[in-house]
RNA sequence: GGCGCUAUCGUCUAGGGGACUAGGACGGGGCCCUCUCAAGGCCCAAACACGGGUUCGAAUCCCGUUAGCGCUACCA
C-alpha cells in the first residue's frame, strides 16, 4: 500500500463502443476519490485489442468525459504506444523464471478444453509445456515456431483487502498459468494493464467488479516484477430492470444517449452516483461539488445496484429546477434553435424575458426536451390546435366565441398589462357573468397556446405580451367562427 | 461444472447488538393547494431470503442453505 503520498487513480475504458453508463459511473469513483482526497485522475484507453478498437469510440468516451465534466489531469495514455515495455516486462519475467514459453496451438487448447467440458470437469492448462528442456525450447524457438508467454502461478495464496469489499482471498491452485503474451508478440489484458500501473504509479485501481477474478493474477504480476501493490476497489456492477448486466437491450445505456435525450450532466451523475454509494441518511440531491464534500469510501455500496430511468428523469427534474438560470439557459438554447422556434441572436437579444420563460416551464419538465416542447406557443407565429383541447375547452363554438369576444374585449382595456389588473380584469368578467374563473381561464388557455395545459394563465399573458396575447385571441375567434 | 462476489419495501438506499412499531427517496394509491399541468404539502400500501448458532438481546456478529450476479479466451 502507498501512503503518504498523493493518490493517484485511473479510469481505463477499451474503446470498443460507447461511453456506457457504468463506465461512467466507475469514472465518476475515481474522479471523485482523486478531487476529495487531493490525487491526480488519468485517463487511459486500453487499445490493444486492434481488432475491436476504434478512434470514433476514443472520441466518443472524450465526449462523454468531457460532457459529464470528469476531467483528467495530464495527457492521455494509449496503452497501445507501450507495446515495448510490455513486451520488455514479459521478457522480464521470462527471464527470471516466473514465466515460460509455451509452444500449445490455440485448436490443441481448444480440444482439450472441449474434452475437459464433456467430461464435465473443470479445464486449466496442465502446464505440459512448462518443463520442457532448454534444448527442446530453444530449438523449436529457433525452429520459428510460435509460442505464447505463459506466467508460472506459484502455490499458495493470492489475498488482499479491498476497498469495497473485505478480505478477498484465492488459492493458487485454481488459478491456471495464464498467458500474457500472444504468439504475434503483443500483451494481454493483465499484462498490460499491470505494465501500465506500475508505469503510470496508480496507487488506487478502482474498477467493476467483474474484474475480482483478475485481480490474484495481476498481484502475482506485481510481485513478480517487483513492484509495490496498489489499493484495489471493486465497485458492484449496474443491471437492468430484469436484473442481468447493463447492456444494449436494456435501451439507452451511453452517456451520448442521456445527452441527447436532453439530461443535465449534474443529474446523471448524481443518479449515478447514488447507484452503489450513499453518503448517508436521507441526503439524495447533489451538486457535483456537494458530492465532492461527502465522497467517502464508507458509503460504497457492494450490491449490484438496477438503473432505474423513472428515478433519473425525476432527478433531472430536480437538477432543472434547482440551477441557476443563467447555467441552464446555455444547455437549452442549443435545442430551442435546433427546434427551429428561435436563432441564438434573437434569444441573446431578448435574454431577460427568455430567461423568465425558462423558469416559467422547467417546473413542469423533466427533461431540457420538455422545455422545448412546451416552447413553440412563445415564439411561433401560428399555433396548432390540439384536437383534445378545442374538444373540452371549446366544446360549444358558439358560445366559446362570445366568452373569448368578451375576455379580448375585457383585456383590451387593461392599462397596465400586469398581474394584478389583469386577475381583476378576467375574474371580475367571470362574475358579470355569473360563472367561475376558471371558465373563463381554460378557453383563454386554449386560445393562447392551443393546448390543455400550460403556465399559469397570467404569468402566460405577461409573458407573451399584450400584442401577441391579444393576437392570439383574434386568431382564434376567426378559428372559431370560421 | 469450478472459482468468486452479493443478499433490507417493485427499485435506489438509511441502519454498523438494545434508539426499529425498520427511516428516506423513486414509482403506485388517496387527500390538500389550485385557472389546467407541473411543482409543493400531508397520508396509505410495500422489505430485514431461509435455517441454525453467539448473546440477556439481533436487520446488525458467525456458520450453513438457497437465490442472483460475475469470471472461467492467444477479449478488455
Amino acid at each position: 500500500m502507498t501512503t503518504g503520498t498523493r493518490p493517484r487513480l485511473r479510469f481505463a475504458p477499451s474503446p470498443t463502443g460507447y461511453l456506457h453508463v457504468g463506465g461512467a459511473r466507475t469514472a465518476l469513483f475515481n474522479w471523485l476519490y482523486a478531487r476529495k482526497f487531493g490525487g491526480e485522475f488519468l485517463l487511459r484507453i486500453e487499445d490493444t485489442d486492434k481488432a475491436r478498437s476504434t478512434d470514433e469510440s476514443t472520441r466518443a468516451i472524450f465526449e462523454g468525459m468531457e460532457w459529464l465534466g470528469l476531467l483528467w489531469d495530464d495527457g492521455v495514455v494509449y496503452q497501445g504506444a507501450n507495446l515495448a515495455r510490455h513486451q520488455a516486462d514479459a521478457k522480464k519475467l521470462l527471464d527470471s523464471g516466473a514465466a515460460y514459453r509455451c509452444f500449445c496451438t490455440p485448436a490443441e487448447l481448444d480440444t482439450r478444453r472441449r474434452e475437459a467440458e464433456s467430461r464435465k470437469e473443470a479445464f486449466k492448462y496442465d502446464r505440459r509445456c512448462e518443463r520442457l528442456p532448454r534444448e527442446e525450447v530453444e530449438r523449436r524457438v529457433a525452429a520459428g515456431e510460435p509460442y505464447v508467454v505463459r506466467f508460472r502461478v506459484p502455490e499458495g495464496t493470492t489475498e488482499w483487502d479491498d476497498m469495497v469489499h473485505e478480505r478477498i482471498a484465492f488459492p493458487n491452485k485454481d488459478i491456471e498459468d495464464f498467458v500474457i503474451l500472444r504468439s504475434d508478440g503483443t500483451p494481454i489484458y493483465n499484462l498490460a494493464v499491470v505494465s501500465d500501473d506500475i508505469a503510470m504509479r496508480i496507487t488506487i485501481v478502482m474498477r467493476g467488479d467483474d474484474h475480482i477474478s483478475n485481480t490474484p493474477k495481476q498481484i502475482l504480476l506485481y510481485r513478480a516484477l517487483g513492484a509495490s501493490l496498489p489499493t484495489f476497489a471493486h465497485l458492484p456492477m449496474i443491471h437492468g430492470l430484469d436484473g442481468k448486466k447493463l447492456s444494449k437491450r436494456h435501451g439507452a445505456t451511453a452517456v451520448g444517449d442521456y445527452q441527447h435525450y436532453g439530461l443535465l450532466p449534474g443529474a446523471l451523475l448524481n443518479f449515478l452516483a447514488l447507484l452503489g454509494w450513499s453518503p448517508g441518511g436521507d441526503r439524495e440531491i447533489m451538486t457535483i461539488p456537494e458530492m465532492v464534500e461527502l465522497f467517502s469510501v464508507d458509503g460504497l455500496q457492494k450490491k449490484a445496484a438496477i438503473f432505474d430511468p423513472q428515478k433519473l428523469e425525476w432527478m433531472n427534474g430536480q437538477h432543472l429546477s434547482m440551477i441557476p438560470l443563467e447555467e441552464l439557459e446555455p444547455r437549452v438554447t442549443p435545442a430551442i434553435v435546433t427546434a427551429r422556434l428561435a436563432t441564438e441572436e434573437e434569444l441573446v437579444e431578448r435574454r431577460d424575458w427568455y430567461l423568465r420563460l425558462l423558469d416559467l416551464l422547467r417546473v413542469r419538465s423533466r427533461t431540457i426536451d420538455d422545455i422545448v416542447r412546451q416552447a413553440g406557443p412563445y415564439f411561433l407565429e401560428d399555433i396548432e390546435y390540439d384536437p383534445v383541447a378545442v374538444a373540452k375547452s371549446w366544446k360549444d363554438p358558439a358560445e366559446a366565441s362570445a366568452l373569448l369576444r368578451a375576455t379580448r374585449e375585457a383585456l383590451a382595456k387593461v392599462p397596465d398589462w400586469q398581474t394584478e389588473p389583469l386577475e381583476t380584469s378576467l375574474r371580475t368578467l367571470a362574475e358579470s357573468r355569473g360563472i367561475t374563473a376558471g371558465k373563463v381561464f381554460q378557453p383563454l388557455r386554449v386560445a393562447l397556446t392551443g393546448l390543455m395545459v400550460s403556465p399559469g394563465i397570467f404569468e402566460m399573458l405577461i409573458q407573451m405580451g399584450r400584442d401577441l396575447s391579444l393576437k392570439r385571441i383574434d386568431k382564434a375567434l376567426t378559428a372559431l367562427d370560421g
